[in-house]
DNA sequence: TTATTTATTAGGAATTATTCCTAATAACGA
DNA sequence: TCGTTATTAGGAATAATTCCTAATAAATAA
């Protein structure tokens, strides 16, 4: 997890300009464990910027799918973004739609031996796992 | 893996017809290796019975889902089918879009460590890498 | 600071995958 | 074989994402 002064930094270093818009999307990704959709993102922006459009939330993020400062992942036909990128595997639960991180060291030895037998040149991961976090699991009896 | 004249057997103690319809599409899914997206379901089976419609794509997709005979996964934006339903890695290449399974028993170890340090109650799982494959990767230099 | 250049944005239209709807069809039990 | 009703075909509706373009505003240099 990188902090907003350092991704700043980065874009403005390959040319990229740093826009208020570009702030707060940053800015929000990294402060919460929300893990949102673009829809999302873009109702919490608008609270701050109101006339901040939906297709430059998108463009926005696909900037930084690209730079490598948010992951993208899809679960139950949506799509969420998260800007902790190290590798972890992602909790999802099914009913309330949370999505949890869970550091796992196990998961590099994993990509390693996959690398191996596949012969694949690994590019980036996505581990899920799906079910009821702990409190709709004790609601559904 | 399953055989047809399981899943046929399966579907219809539970009181699900069996169409040809239907067969068509859980037959194409076993025999193939593609992970393909119902588009290309409907083209194949379409070869056979050219007016099966796409929405009996989608609707047969989600019968074999929720009876966990086969898998969605959602790569690079597309949405792709398996009817190889054991845990195993799906090695996606981002250059020609191929995915290869890959069998790897630690998996099962990930699940249960992670259940245990979230209190999630684990129901499936979905475990990507991607990246090249050793085709596209040596074509890249 | 101000002017210039041009990347970025807002806003909405276009696109596309998926779901929904309904009359017609056909699978299955009697 | 017949009747019931789950399933289907076909297309319309929906929703997420991408595309388009004129207007805006970052960055740079004077």
């Amino acid at each position: 997890m990188q902090q907003l002064e350092q991704i700043v930094t980065s874009l403005r270093d390959e040319g990229f300009r740093i826009t208020p818009q570009r702030i707060a999307i940053v800015d929000y990704l990294l402060k919460t464990e929300d893990h949102p959709s673009a829809d999302l993102i873009h109702r919490v922006v608008r609270k701050r910027y109101p006339m901040v459009s939906l297709s430059t939330i998108y463009k926005t993020l696909d900037l930084l799918k690209e730079k490598k400062l948010v992951n993208e992942i899809e679960v139950e036909g949506e799509t969420r973004f998260d800007a902790h990128t190290d590798e972890h595997v992602n909790l999802v639960c099914l009913k309330c739609g949370r999505i949890d991180d869970l550091d796992e060291e196990s998961l590099r030895e994993i990509q390693v031996k996959a690398a191996k037998k596949s012969k694949y040149l690994i590019l980036k991961s996505n581990f899920e796992l799906h079910g009821y976090c702990s409190s709709c699991k004790s609601k559904i009896k």
